[in-house]
DNA sequence: TTTAATGCAAACATTTTGCACCCTG
DNA sequence: CAGGGTGCAAAATGTTTGCATTAAA
């Protein structure tokens, strides 16, 4: 995470950019081993929380240098608003979203994304990402 | 396509719900040939264009009523709207993306689908519906 | 000390909703 | 003619932006 952090910090400078004290709080919330999935306005809680003030507007010029900078990806789990996950060098992932409890669980995909890849390139597209959203009833919810 | 209507009526019908003029008017764009993913604001604008006047409001109480019935779908393809499409019986299908023009592909995904139920039950979900969209870039695009 | 970063409030885009009036059944 | 449907404007929601102030380098 500290290397993140570091890579985040080269990626501002050789883009002419600050590394700020706020920017830093932000990348450790996105980072921290307790988040999972937060949406801008978690993130301005949980720093609240830590009596961290921050505006609402700054997390998300963060989060967006964040995505920018390939550290961060924005995931869509059916919800009006996105998700921030560390992109990190686990393998890609789909989301397996509960629609009773809102739970969210990672699957990790490769065979499908061998099939993706097939597919793009029967198509003749030049492929850059795909992102697969899953919706169902987990085991608790579902025994009701 | 006038079965497909049929089913929306009868569907109204059992729901207490009344069959009306704007209702139809709705249906008859998300479902004419030459529609493809529209937003709301498409269906808007082209009864408009047809000399219907009809206003957003009811666009998206009609098309939430649609897919309320399992009639149509809303699908995103990475915009920050939804658009939809006439459910059918046509396969499952996702979505291809280009990022450069927008243009959309279908491709059916029956062998990621049964991926993804395998996924499921090991997971011990219970799956209701999934969604994939691929970005990339177009023959066209990708050229340049 | 220069210029980018931040907070605040306002602007935006999409979608929903309250209410008076209209129309279907 | 009762109760749901519609248009309109306002509200709600998530996100971006303009501007004056603060702070990194």
């Amino acid at each position: 995470m500290i290397k993140e952090l570091e890579k985040f910090e080269a990626n501002l400078r050789s883009r002419g950019l600050r590394v700020t004290r706020t920017r830093e709080l932000i990348f450790r919330e996105i980072f921290s081993r307790r988040a999972v999935h937060l949406n801008a306005e978690d993130i301005h809680r949980r720093l609240r929380a830590g009596h961290k003030r921050v505006s609402l507007a700054t997390v998300y010029r963060t989060v967006n240098l964040l995505v920018k900078s390939g550290l961060v990806s924005a995931v869509d789990l059916g919800e009006d608003h996105s998700h921030f996950e560390p992109e990190s060098q686990r393998p890609a992932h789909g989301h397996l979203i509960c629609l009773a409890c809102g739970r969210v669980l990672e699957f990790s995909h490769s065979g499908i994304q061998e099939e993706i890849e097939r597919i793009g390139k029967e198509k003749g597209y030049e492929l850059d990402k795909f992102s697969i959203q899953v919706f169902g009833f987990c085991r608790e919810c579902g025994k009701k």
